[in-house]
DNA sequence: AGCACA
């Protein structure tokens, strides 16, 4: 009696419904394997499947009631039980009375992919990273977070179904890098499959949604509430504001860091803006403008500890910035607005890309080999440049409104330990370098091929999450490879 | 192994 207190929602059978519904299937199991199992009891006319946060239930509706009375019946008696693919299928009375929103499989293609997060709780996998994760394949329009039965969900919105199935098939199943998320995770599988949505509705940038494609939507107060925005972290220490705009900090500078090596680290996470370097505390540090909050958070979060080079070699610390808008006069070799759309301001500074491919030259196809883009990049971002900013949608604002918070940057705190004399100071020199210091900056490599190292050894290959998926000009040199072989370091 | 996408 008492061991039957706990749980009566399994101590007694559901009321028959010609509905059935199973579990324990196994993975990914099919409309028709389900047909096949329940045929001999009757005519199945509807299934489901894929159901719950494993996918391994699912709802079978048959023509008549009697027949799902038949199938539950036989089964309770039989010595063997109901089984696909040998695996025991335990099957019970559904409570509801028909299947709804049947697509015979479920997987039918959509521009909006539904996110099962398995082994993490809401809240471990930020929407920064998710879109970081999802924004390899194109442009992410919108995404929403929940918690369902299923557990913690996640509906992204591309601008097409090609790109959302490109996405499907390269992450499902596949796990989050594990620096991506919180120390306490062991690890997050992702299941995906096609959502029935093509527009999420998205009313608020929250800790729980976002719409990329809408810079004026308003913050929800619990995203900007003090208390929720910049509560406590993991080591319980109050985070500090978030910003776009990211101090690194450099320790252990066996090798010289590069303005071009900064932008490329960072530039796996999003359209770098500016950067501008300088000597703190007779250690480099420098300031690293992203567009949006959201692309330095990810940044921060996957960079932060890690080391430019092996062997310990160039470590970052990452801090946020209180600027929100860098004043970068002069392209130089510590400081570079990526953004400038003056041509004249690029001319004679080095860049990660060669000659061929600056702006208003179009790159050959059979030149730019060592340019790694990915073909589903290129497919989505047609004649994007690295320092441009993500293609928008018709309609959006210009490229230069967007991401940027509708309010003015404060001045600088010269008084603050943290702000570097950038603004206005003669440390970034006005007028463009000579033509030939697109030279110097690379000794020993020639400037006319795609980014190449000096003589620091090849960058942590651990800079580049899912590997070759990502845009990144961040490409090492040939034989150059570390003593690990380059294996990526979330595998 | 326990009911479907907010």
């Amino acid at each position: 009696m008492s061991s039957s207190a706990g749980q009566p929602q399994f101590r007694y059978a559901h009321p028959p419904s010609k509905v059935l519904h199973l579990r324990n299937l196994p993975w990914e199991c099919t409309h028709e394997e389900l047909v096949e199992l329940c045929k001999p009891f009757g005519k199945v006319v509807n299934t489901k499947c894929n159901v719950g946060a494993n996918r391994n239930q699912a709802f079978v509706e048959f023509e008549d009631l009697n027949q799902a009375i038949s199938m539950v019946s036989y089964y309770a008696s039989s010595s063997e039980p109901a089984q696909i693919r040998g695996k025991t299928v335990y099957l019970q009375y559904s409570n509801r009375q028909e299947v709804v929103n049947n697509k015979s499989s479920g997987d039918v293609a959509s521009n909006v992919l539904l996110v099962t997060f398995e082994g993490v709780e809401a809240g471990d996998v930020s929407i920064d990273v998710l879109h970081l994760v999802f924004s390899a394949f194109g442009f992410v329009h919108k995404i929403a977070t929940f918690e369902k039965t299923a557990g913690f969900q996640a509906l992204v919105q591309f601008s097409d179904a090609d790109t959302a199935a490109a996405a499907r098939t390269a992450l499902d199943g596949r796990s989050i890098p594990r620096y991506l998320l919180p120390d306490h995770v062991g690890s997050c599988h992702l299941h995906i499959s096609f959502s029935a949505h093509v527009d999420l509705t998205v009313k608020f940038q929250s800790h729980r949604s976002r719409d990329y494609t809408n810079p004026l939507l308003p913050v929800a107060a619990s995203a900007i509430d003090c208390s929720s925005q910049f509560a406590l972290g993991p080591d319980g220490k109050k985070k500090e504001p978030e910003s776009n705009v990211l101090l690194a900090s450099i320790e252990n500078m066996q090798y010289e860091v590069t303005i071009d090596v900064l932008h490329a680290i960072f530039s796996a996470f999003g359209t770098v803006e500016k950067i501008a370097m300088f000597e703190k505390n007779a250690g480099l540090q420098a300031l690293i403008q992203f567009s949006d909050v959201a692309t330095a958070v990810t940044a921060k979060g996957a960079l932060e500890g890690h080391c430019i080079y092996e062997g310990g070699f160039c470590k970052l610390h990452l801090a946020y910035s209180r600027h929100t808008d860098l004043i970068v006069k002069a392209n130089n070799d510590r400081s570079r607005d990526y953004t400038n759309p003056n041509p004249g301001f690029y001319q004679s500074q080095p860049s990660v890309l060669g000659p061929q491919q600056l702006p208003g030259v179009q790159p050959s196809p059979s030149t730019d080999s060592n340019f790694s883009v990915s073909a589903q990049r290129i497919g989505s971002l047609p004649q994007q440049q690295s320092w441009e900013r993500p293609s928008l949608p018709q309609g959006g604002p210009a490229p230069s409104a967007m991401y940027r918070p509708p309010y003015s940057h404060p001045e600088p705190m010269v008084s603050s330990g943290t702000v570097p004399p950038y603004q206005g100071f003669p440390s970034y020199s006005p007028g463009p370098l000579p033509a030939d210091s697109i030279h110097s900056a690379f000794p020993g490599q020639r400037a006319d091929t795609s980014y190449q190292y000096g003589q620091p050894p090849p960058p942590n290959p651990s800079f580049q999450p899912f590997g070759h998926q990502y845009q990144s000009t961040y490409v090492p040199g040939p034989g150059t490879l570390p003593p690990n072989g380059g294996s990526p370091a979330y595998m």
